[in-house]
DNA sequence: ATGAAAGCGCTAACAC
DNA sequence: GTGTTAGCGCTTTCAT
């Protein structure tokens, strides 16, 4: 019941080298002889030698602690981030700490704890509070380091990880392209948001490689809202050359797509392909569901913790934002068009 | 970006003490005058001062984490799980380490970091993985204190946190007798089942506490499986004197007589009243949705937390079990008898 | 390439 | 009651 761990003197000992030794190899510091690295290697495996964190902690200033801080309300979200991050904390040779901010907590107190007592050498942030001001004022101010997944506001205030938005657009219209859809209806994103003109842009690239022309009228506004994507969508079928594929920026809108074509007696997919932006739950409840792009939330956070670490590794070295491709999730609202028609 | 965190001698300094004083007056520990106890919590908070918890770790032995283990494929459990898990922690000074374990991952491997590197002051178990005789033999070697929640074998190992059967059973049937039930019938669990006889208590409890006597045949015997609830069915529904409900001790089971009712022409709730115990998924997909007992999942989570902490506290004094009461969940498969019928 | 000394911020044991 | 002296197990200088 109380075997003493061993330390890292009882290590050298059993080496017959100085403790201090012993600290470069486990540290993978160069200047050992590789003879010695061997000694000490083997005694630390004999032993079952593992270095004391909170030591390696107060003496070096590293905790080889990450924190997940977040305050989405939804479950799986939140379990995809932490799996993405624990296994890379894991592989790592780090660990995951879980701090949830409650709604209308009081964030410094919240904050403060972890930031200071733990001294955590990282913290990842998810959206919504990713974007709360006043997070980040009291993260920076601590001088903690941080990515954020996912940002929506103030982008470039400090490093993140998002979705590679222009080459999942990109990819969604050679999907529609390959079915065969030659008139394709496009539905901007709220005109705000950043996603916004990213999608678009993978959209025309799309479009402009396939050697096809979009007119500007196949290109409606939309406000990522279900009813906005009804409206755009009325706009759509109503032109003289009606689409017979239809991109919205997201899935709300898609959805509302959805709605308007078959109130118009169009059936999905036959009469109409449609496709979305976000894999929100509702997608794959609506009839038929809807073909997407789905965040890949677990690789993110993976992306974040390993951003993080390797910083804390690099005492300090800048961080360069990573954008992952999306996966494409085709479901029934695609397919071919109708040969019968044009 | 950089402002020093106060240590300990700045806080001493400006309180004009000396910084053992500090610490007193931290832990709070006895003697200490009071007036010196409020000028050094000034100070404190003046400097916005935050104690390192490797530097208390390392001092102290304590790290001020409790370590969350599982290997539960369900989302939702961990989840609730780790809501209550972090709450207590944070109310009561502490941080939880979440670290799953890989199925058919080498348990000695996983553990061992966990255990040896951080020295969390408590695990938490959940299961399956709380049941394993591996993890608990590695554990206990390591001498790292941990208490589990609902285990399911080798109960007396070691401190846990449970469901209160007994309770749950007794107020199921008192929610049949409420609704003017009063032939019973009740369907036993798997004899090796430590919970089987705990809830035929309860009920036993209830009905004699109504004054009602329970003839042998009305308490069946069964083995938690779907099938077995059925085969019990048929011989409770075969009666002489026919129940007008049926309690099973499980939900499978429950499942199961609402099958064999129907295959003989009867009803729930009209004809028989069905109740369960668990609250599986399926238990509000079946039609009526069944009424049954659910584990206070988030509860018991909080509970072990706390024990954890408070026996670090005390510095490894005795954990005492502890039985969490279940929630009722009423739904549509209990309803009042006939009052045509008996 | 290796080792000795100092100290991280705190708690524990003992003095006063 | 309060202060002093030692470490806890490591990493960091800085010698050698």
């Amino acid at each position: 019941m109380d075997r003493r761990q061993a330390t890292i003197k009882d290590v050298a000992k059993a080496a017959g080298v100085s403790f201090k030794t012993v600290s470069r190899v486990l540290n993978r510091e160069p200047n050992v002889r590789d003879e010695l690295r061997a000694r000490v290697q083997a005694a630390a495996d004999q032993l079952g030698y593992v270095p004391n964190v909170a030591a390696r902690d107060l003496a070096g200033g590293r905790s080889f602690l990450i924190g997940l801080m977040y305050d989405n309300p939804s479950e799986s979200y939140i379990s995809q981030v932490q799996t993405g991050a624990i296994n890379r904390c894991s592989e790592l040779g780090h660990h995951l700490l879980v701090e949830p901010l409650e709604r209308g907590d009081d964030a410094e107190r919240t904050l403060r704890p972890i930031i200071s007592r733990l001294r955590v050498d990282g913290l990842i942030l998810t959206p919504p509070v990713c974007d709360s001001r006043t997070v980040l004022d009291i993260i920076e101010q601590a001088g903690v380091r941080y990515v954020r997944i996912a940002p929506d506001r103030e982008i470039d205030r400090a490093p993140y990880v998002a979705m590679d938005d222009v080459a999942a657009a990109y990819e969604m219209t050679r999907h529609l392209l390959g079915l065969g859809h030659r008139n394709i209806g496009f539905i901007k994103g709220h005109p705000e948001h950043g996603a916004t003109p990213r999608r678009l842009e993978g959209f025309l690239r799309a479009m402009d490689e396939a050697g096809l022309a979009t007119p500007a009228e196949r290109i409606q506004p939309g406000f990522f809202s279900f009813a906005s994507g009804m409206e755009a969508a009325g706009r759509l079928l109503s032109l003289a050359e009606r689409p017979t594929a239809i991109f919205a920026s997201n899935d709300d809108m898609a959805l509302g797509v959805l709605s308007m074509a078959s109130r118009q007696g169009l059936a999905a997919p036959r009469d109409l392909s449609v496709a979305g932006f976000d894999d929100i739950p509702a997608a794959a409840m609506a009839w038929p569901e809807l073909t997407t792009v789905r965040q890949p939330t677990e690789a993110m956070s993976r992306a974040a913790t390993e951003m993080l670490i390797e910083a804390s590794q690099a005492r300090g070295a800048p961080i360069a934002n990573r954008r992952l491709a999306y996966e494409l999730v085709t479901r029934g609202s695609t397919a071919p068009p109708r040969s019968s028609r044009g």
